[in-house]
This record gives C-alpha cells, sequence and structure tokens, in this order.
DNA sequence: GTATGGCTTCCACCATGATGGAAGGTCAAG
DNA sequence: CTTGACCTTCCATCATGGTGGAAGCCATAC
C-alpha cells in the first residue's frame, strides 16, 4: 500500500508519516522499483499504536523506545508500565500545581469583586483587552 | 539591583530574564547610565511567580496576562474580572484535560498489571496501549 | 502526448522556551 | 593601565512536533 492509502486508513497525513519515519519512529517501509514507499499491513497497526500512545501522553521519544524494544524481539510491556507510571506521576504533579495556580486565580477574582466599575479607565482596560486580542489573532484562542 | 544579582536570588539565569523581557512577560526595567538594567524588590517577586506559573504549565503567553492583571490589582474593573475568569476557567478546562488523561493512564497501567506477555508478541507494537485504543474508537470517541 | 494526481526529496519555516557564542561596553581592584 | 567579572546586543542553535513549498519522478486517464 502506498502512503496515501496508509494516511487515509489511519487519519494521519503522509506528510506526518514520513516525518515520523524521519524522527524514528516507524522504521523505513519497503520501496517499489519507482522509489515509492511500499507498506503493509502492519504499518496500519504501528501508526494506531502511535496515534494511541500519543494521545495517551507519550512522547514520539518515549513511543521510540517502545517501538525499538519491540523491534528487538523483546516484550516492551514492562517498559510501557514503566513509561505509563512516570506519565501518572507527571500529570499528577501538573494537577496539583494547576489547582494552586486556579486557587490564586480564585483569590484574585475574590479580591477584584466590590471595587467600583466606574473606576475602570477605558486606557487600562483596553490594553488588557488588546493584549488577549492579539493572541487570540495569533493563536485562535 | 542589577540582572546578575536578580538572577541569583531568583534561581532564573540572567540569560532568562532577558528572554522574558524581550518576550513581554516582565516589563523593561530602569536603565543605569551605562545601560544596565536596573531592577527593584518588585521584579523579584514578579520573578518567583513566574517561576511557579511556568512550573504550572501554563504558557508564557498566559502568565504575561495574569502578570498583567496582577500589576492592575489596584484598580480592578469588569473587564479585568472577566479575563481572571476566562483565565480560571481555561486553567479549569486543562485540569479537567489533564484529569482525563490520569485516568486513562491508570485505566492503562491497571488493565497491564498481571497482564499475559504472550499478548505482547501480537502484530501489535504493544496491546497494552492499542487495546485500550480500539475500545475508544468503537465508543466513538 | 499531456494533464492530473500522487509520489519523491530537500530546505525552510512556525510556535514555544529557552541556551550559546561573539563582540564589545562598564567598572572596581590591583 | 590592565585584568576580570559583569553587563550589553544580536544572531544562531537546540528540542518538539510538525507544516509548507519547490522541483522533479511516476502512473494513469483522455
Amino acid at each position: 500500500m502506498q502512503i496515501g492509502q496508509l494516511a487515509t486508513r489511519t487519519g494521519v497525513p503522509s506528510r506526518t508519516i514520513r516525518f515520523y519515519e524521519s524522527a524514528g519512529v516507524l522504521p523505513e517501509p519497503e520501496r517499489t522499483p519507482a522509489g515509492y514507499r511500499d507498506y503493509d499491513a502492519d504499518a496500519i497497526s504501528r501508526l494506531l499504536f502511535l496515534r494511541a500512545a500519543k494521545a495517551a501522553g507519550l512522547t514520539l521519544a518515549e513511543i521510540a523506545q517502545v517501538i525499538a524494544l519491540r523491534d528487538r524481539g523483546e516484550s516492551p510491556c514492562a517498559h510501557t508500565r514503566q513509561l505509563l507510571t512516570a506519565k501518572h506521576t507527571d500529570v499528577t504533579d501538573r494537577i496539583r500545581e494547576l489547582t494552586a495556580l486556579r486557587e490564586e486565580l480564585d483569590d484574585l477574582i475574590t479580591a477584584g469583586t466590590g471595587f467600583d466599575p466606574a473606576r475602570c479607565r477605558s486606557d487600562d482596560v483596553c490594553s488588557l483587552i488588546t493584549v488577549r486580542d492579539e493572541e487570540r489573532n495569533d493563536q485562535g484562542l
């Protein structure tokens, strides 16, 4: 199967598939006499695994580790569990930090409530709103 | 205080402090006649907050907004509260996403405990992850 | 034959969050 | 006066995860 069909079947753009290959996350496939990448069915499960692992929050480097282990004939299960557990710890830490930050935002909101809105100078306000709008334009927020 | 002393006191390299300034996350400080940056004590708390917020996983753009709000804490208004609330919502969304990810990781790890290693030798790279992903696809997620 | 679409490679670029080095100005001590 | 630490600016580079475009094969349809 050509790269376009693999892309269609997995929902991963051809471009990104080539990028994954160049990044060492996917193995180099066979080539047709014309030089086209020629994938077998295994490529689909690999890409689906890749997609799933990314959805689970693993980086490409971490995913590459698991694939490399598997390619050496070892069972990646233990290693994968180790990666998942480490990731779980990371996420838990980040949630705790974000929760603390949310409490600070809570305090700021509470402190802001009850002040006279009439003191709102349009110059001051608009500079904040402007920053926000610029970010929206830049990042589609 | 010069940038080096600020760096020492906050644990943030001079280089990074200048980068933060160029990125608009920190205000431009006063300058000595020689052109050296001259910080006041407020810069320390500002940098420490920045470091904490960064540790919480916020982007510099997001931190810049919150810092701007802190700066304007003495003249809050409806718009600033609106922005605070929006920021609060963003953080809450992020916490929810991370919590979902953590639960997914939890499930993956739990499912992997006592996992039959024989299943790892299927044509999947590691069924520890792909099995879960297939279940999720079945549910239309 | 040629138009079209798909494939190839390579190089560049985007955002994010920095870090490194070069070249030079400033300043206090010896 | 020189040395060395510190400061300045600017440009380049890194890692991450891609996206975009150009130039050029390849295969098929008309």
